[in-house]
DNA sequence: AACGACATGTTGATTTATCAACGGCGCAGC
DNA sequence: GCTGCGCCGTTGATAAATCAACATGTCGTT
């Protein structure tokens, strides 16, 4: 029972960009979407989607937003294993080598220092 | 142009257990999925990802198997740019962060030590 | 040959997703 | 007031996905 999204094409596409955009309106997350259908077939995704439990509906001044009703941290935690599990066998290793040859992964001296940091934590704790 | 999976919720299930197992058959790919359909099911799917290009089929001996068409490196790469993109903003610092604390990632002192020399690489290239 | 046990492929019915037209609401400007 | 214009919600028509029944083929076994 730990996986059950059970989401649509567009169903998911617009759970990922409110996961990237935070407490997005429905204008903003039409924009992003790819080949964008009308303001109204949007709302209508949206519609399902807080009614199957996913997104939250809140008015932040006069405009309504959207935001993931999973806290952010477990969603992280979920994504993360999922291609851990589907796309390295589990391997630790692999995930951060492929992690750090992404093209756009530069790291500053400050970022190298606390992942060092968090390394030796993690080996310590697994004793 | 560069995400376009346009899979639907059994057809990006499938995906994900090819992608798991490297080259199962329709069989080992029923005993994966969650509720699984009837074997005709399944193949129903799997013929239509073959048809869109993403599976390749071939024989194994006697018995037929799936592959992903597309290169294993390129999927892992898609794969993990994606959530590092819509789950972390982009910050392969916080990316590395949750993936050690995954519960199941367990480090040996081999793997701490090749993962320091992947970041030392990194960020002598990133000068 | 005849049979059973599987593996595979295809068709068509049913369910679900996708979408836009439409209607309501609030507010700004005329 | 009335008009236009965003924003929001619902309905129903169309398109797509999901699935199982069925047909076909292959390989042993008797």
């Amino acid at each position: 029972m730990p996986d059950m999204p059970s989401l649509s094409r567009r169903e998911r596409e617009v759970m990922d960009i409110v996961h990237q955009l935070g407490k997005p309106t429905a204008g903003q997350i039409r924009e992003r979407m790819a080949d964008p259908p009308t303001d109204s077939a949007v709302r209508s995704v949206l519609r399902i989607l807080v009614e199957k439990g996913h997104l939250g509906k809140e008015y932040d001044g006069p405009r309504l937003v959207y935001s993931p009703r999973v806290p952010v941290v477990r969603a992280r935690r979920g994504a993360m294993r999922h291609v851990l599990r589907t796309f390295f066998g589990g391997s630790v290793e692999g995930a951060v080598a492929t992690l750090l040859a992404l093209e756009d992964s530069t790291l500053s001296a400050d970022e190298r220092e606390r992942i060092m940091a968090m390394i030796d934590e993690a080996s310590e704790e697994g004793r």
